[in-house]
DNA sequence: GCCATGGCTAGTA
DNA sequence: GCCATGGCTAGTA
């Protein structure tokens, strides 16, 4: 299965997220080169993880919020980033000065 | 036509 | 809360 240029870019940068870090749908897209297409971001992580084994979990809206459907994914998603020593705020928000993935960065 | 977005506005308190 | 956005798939001809 041969995947567009932009799917397998996705598909690596969301691979190279280190453990303890998110990245927000619009910063991989932008990454991958396309800054509008945080939607397609969302659609590699629906439609892949499970077979690219993607670390799904740590992609997160602009906001620093977990926006997946169900309570039951949710739950998991926070879980999977609390055991990676993520922090949620009260309202359920991450700090995304302090946890977000900038590649650039040499820190 | 789908999708786990994002950005901007309207409308309430 | 609305709606423009865009890569990709399903399903028809």
């Amino acid at each position: 299965m041969s995947r567009q240029p932009f799917t397998a870019r996705v598909i690596e940068l969301i691979r190279t997220i280190p453990k303890g870090k998110v990245a927000t749908y619009g910063g991989i897209a932008a990454m991958a080169g396309n800054p509008r297409a945080a939607r397609q971001v969302a659609r590699v992580l629906y439609s892949c993880s499970e077979v690219e084994r993607l670390p799904w979990h740590r992609v997160v809206n602009r906001e620093g919020r977990i926006v997946l459907k169900t309570e039951w994914n949710q739950m998991e998603q926070e879980e999977r980033l609390e055991r990676e020593g993520i922090v949620f705020s009260g309202s359920g928000r991450i700090d995304l000065e302090r946890f977000l993935w900038q590649p650039g960065n040499t820190v």
